[in-house]
DNA sequence: TATGAATGAGGTTTCATTCAT
DNA sequence: GATGAATGAAACCTCATTCAT
């Protein structure tokens, strides 16, 4: 279930290296204050040759963005595929959201979440066009789980919107070493939105 | 139990008109966009004179996050003294906290989490070290609830830390003039909480 | 005749020192290949410092444009100005165009013609307002001049191009110190101009 | 008398069509501000190959320079040879220096008078060496004119200048599809330069 | 010959902060 | 307290040129 695979596009090219790097030093530093010098000191090439890849600074940010919600919406529709039961697919996406906030694609959606308004209105739209889809598969789940009369009378947008505070805030907090894992957390979570006397897969 | 009075610090003095300029200034655009010309220009000033008032920049944001920690953490207080059910603590905790991110002080709480890294680590730990009363409000209440078995096997730090993700992630999303209200939405999340069938107020 | 007060806006203020450096700097240099840090250094001010002054690079390129527009279009006005016989006042006109560019403005002169294409079309729009009302001068003589029966059956707008060709020429070759001064010149290029036989002033 | 054929060393080779992509370029945009991928874009190739077939940029403009001096020295010779007339050589030389810079080569020539200063000082003096046979047609033609009489007291040093400064300005103005045509432009020219009661062709 | 990634110096501009008035 | 000119470091970005392939 977990996504081994590495995020498209940060491979091992001049382009990749850079967006890793990118990515690692927005989320320890912020957009703002990290300078393009920085990203190209940690690839080990001069500032200048930043620009032979990326047309701007923004431009990085950008393709971080793309990147990391293309990536993630593969991995929910992966997490989600073949499922029939409504719970297990929402428990699937809990715990693919999780592993994406802090597992491997930790640094780059904390900057997602963090720096997006330093993406020009145009760039946020149009990455905001690929998010769709993303969250197509949590609305679907939800919906059907509502259908099935385990979401009592709440609003499933309501509900997602919830969940997704939940999930973000984990970056703030959640601790892999300490005693509960992302399992256990996914569990905690699923709690949190399924009705518990109802019936189940 | 919506506190009207303003925050503290944020008067009609120089020093409050300009810590409120800043406040908004500081949400619309982020703390390292904001310049101080910016913020004096708001206020009707030069940037020089400034620098008769705070510090530095940064001195700026310490200020604008230390009065919104202080008026909310009063407002905590005043939210539960005197409520012996914790249920209802909670209700009001909750109902707060929603109020201080959408409501009176939501410019300054979304500085206060988005730009919380630009404080200098010294000042990152004094004002953490107020935050900690505030908290202590939240945990008193879990653990009061999960006395009474109304938590059934959760952890009330994870609960809390569930809690503080949904409220935060209001912000993004909720709209006053929408169908659900703030009261609504305090339900709704204390449903995420409190288990159903148990015994209440 | 000549004008000895010195350009408008090119005074002892740091705005107007500026003024000067830049323009002989452009004038020796270009503009493309005179940098800010150039200008700065030339009035003894760090580059940074030159943005209190103005609001950009081309900024003083437009500044420097305009002042001998505005100076020079004074210029003619006073070289004609109460001056009935239209020859006498072609003479005046020409005598103060080749001062404008060998004489005092020369090194603004010469900017405005290289370097004209620097500025922005807005802003080229807006000198060439200023600049009608200089041509409207030569334009007035040359009519007049021709109602007389003394231009011959030219056009007066072929006749003003053709000598603004040759005095803006004399930026390249035309010597103070040589065997021919500027009042010499003018006949010269008068003669150019007006039919021999005819009557006169 | 119109040199039909096209400039040397501006043909289809891919030097050739350099020198034509860059002489466009440096007119439209100015010398500096033109960029070597500008002038490699323009031809289809990438900007390092450039640097196979000039040294430099500014080998570019000096070649630029080269050729066009060269074509219209040539010009020039095949407008005076075999002439007797000095008025007749010089109605030639006009009409000549005016298709020069208004017509096949008016983008060379436009560069020629206005980026002249990026020459480096050893490459202006080359490029001076060959433009002295260019003025050597002009003035043999203006002392013979004077010889005759026929240019009055002038000083044909001046007189050319004033010619060159009458032509060169035509890039500013003349416009081919306007009332007034070449060999019109041509005859008021001449008249500016001739005695007219004196004897002539 | 052609490519295109890389260089590295240098360009314009920004901006928090200082300080004499 | 307020001003506003000045500082000076540093930011993003450009671009002629090089060179391994």
């Amino acid at each position: 279930m977990i996504a081994t695979q590495s995020v498209y596009g940060m491979d091992e090219t001049p382009r990749g290296k850079l967006l890793s790097a990118a990515a690692r030093l927005f989320r320890e530093q912020g957009y703002d204050r990290t300078t393009v010098r920085d990203i190209a000191a940690a690839v080990g090439i001069q500032s200048g040759s930043i620009f032979h890849h990326f047309a701007s600074k923004e431009d990085i940010l950008f393709a971080v963005t793309m990147e990391v919600i293309r990536f993630n919406t593969e991995r929910m529709r992966l997490a989600t595929e073949g499922v029939a039961d409504p719970e297990q697919r929402l428990r699937g996406l809990i715990r693919a959201e999780l592993q994406s906030i802090v597992g491997d694609t930790r640094e780059a959606m904390i900057v997602l979440v963090r720096d997006w308004r330093c993406l020009s209105a145009e760039k946020q739209k149009e990455a905001l066009a690929v998010r769709a889809v993303y969250e197509g598969y949590w609305m679907e789940a939800l919906r059907d789980l509502k259908a099935q009369g385990r979401l009592g009378d709440e609003d499933p947008m309501v509900v997602r919107r919830l969940v997704n505070g939940m999930t973000s805030w984990t970056s703030n907090w959640f601790d892999a070493s300490g005693a509960l894992d992302m399992d256990g957390l996914t569990e905690v979570i699923l709690r949190r939105v399924v009705m518990p006397g109802a019936a189940s897969q």
